[in-house]
DNA sequence: GTCTATAGGGGGATAGAC
DNA sequence: GTCTATCCCCCTATAGAC
């Protein structure tokens, strides 16, 4: 058994457990166990239990990432100097990240275990994130802002949290859609789930300001 | 320190330590330490570490669902037979959640702490949640339906899945707001995230169908 | 690179005195 | 109801043989 194959038991151990039991609540032993490799080979490989979690997250996020960037570079060449519609964007941002684990035999796991980065309290795992997504809002945000020249920015940031809230609570909870639909909607349906939410998330991100001021109190 | 205090000081110091690094990242030892109480105190009390959380959560959740409840009540009063407008009645849903903690001074932490409801991984508390939620899934249910009659019943409970995301996340993570928007969004100011939380959901819950299908491929 | 063994520190829970 | 003391288990990390 080499030292790549080691490394990669782990990281395949780590994620099944840490997306069920969250990583507080999986142990080092559990995942060495779990992979039929040494204890030791952790500290050996990742030097601590956190720098195992960085890894887990960033193997995750950086392909999810790169597609993103790939597809806005082809929506950017397709529609040059104008505006891509809104939900040609929103389909490039979600997509990757719900279609990520398509072709993972632990896809549902995964899924949840990338869900679980939008609540991971370890303040230097986030820190790691904010840097991982610097690129994405560097490049996503002005093209949404060419979408939306009209949106104060102020809603347009509340909105893209919204929407990032949407994502990663249906990546991170799809048992919850069965529950409450009573298994009518198929959470695991990777293309639904995109087709779904992009029909929410740009009617919402490009609601009319004025339209529900009607109900408004206070 | 009569035994009601001593209750009390346990559940509000790990209200503000769960809330910080989660509930496996807390130990009784840490909770009772911060609380100024004996150890043993919370096995009297609560039985187990997992009964402290279930009471942890309880409290936070049984108010809100009340003043939901309370509010929906109100609206069919006022409606009557009428369907409810769509933001009154998604005010009544995220209102309560938003607003709850207003007058703590752990308010910030306690809204983080109502949000994890939602990614904790302990099947006993997911149960707990789902009970606690029966009645709310009960009542609001069918005030939605009356109020979006054309809506086909599978996108109802994907809208209302993204909706609950788009909340939850900006309980549990209101950091990330402030990090995105470069402080140009203040997450702490509730009445704003009600407003705003209200204008998105009902764009996206009352979205057309048929809208968004001009950029779908596949 | 991989293993065993162990250091060294918490962890949750409980018995039993007060 | 509250405390001390303690049981017994699991934890991460590392030293050192191979």
């Amino acid at each position: 058994m080499g030292t790549v194959d080691t490394r990669e038991r782990i990281l395949a151990a780590a994620e099944r457990l840490a997306a069920e039991h969250g990583f507080a609540g999986t142990s080092l032993r559990s995942i060495t166990a779990d992979a039929g490799v040494n204890l030791a080979s952790v500290n050996y490989h990742f030097g601590s239990k956190e720098g195992l979690i960085q890894e887990v997250f960033g193997r995750l996020i950086r392909p999810v990432n790169r597609e993103r960037l790939e597809l806005l570079d082809a929506l950017e060449g397709e529609f040059g100097e104008k505006p891509i519609p809104l939900d040609r964007i929103l389909e490039a941002f979600v997509g990757p990240a719900i279609r990520m684990a398509r072709d993972s035999k632990d896809r549902i796991l995964i899924r949840q275990l990338l869900g679980m980065t939008y609540s991971e309290p370890s303040e230097v795992i986030q820190k790691s994130f904010t840097e991982q997504f610097r690129e994405i809002r560097e490049r996503f945000g002005p093209a949404f802002r060419r979408t939306l020249p009209d949106l104060a920015k102020e809603d347009f940031f509340w909105r893209l949290h919204f929407s990032i809230g949407a994502m990663a609570h249906t990546l991170a909870d799809p048992q919850r859609l069965e529950a409450i639909s009573d298994g009518a909607c198929d959470p695991y349906d990777e293309e639904e789930t995109v087709t779904q939410l992009v029909q929410f998330l740009s009617a919402g991100m490009g609601a009319d300001r004025a339209r529900s001021s009607a109900g408004m109190k206070r």
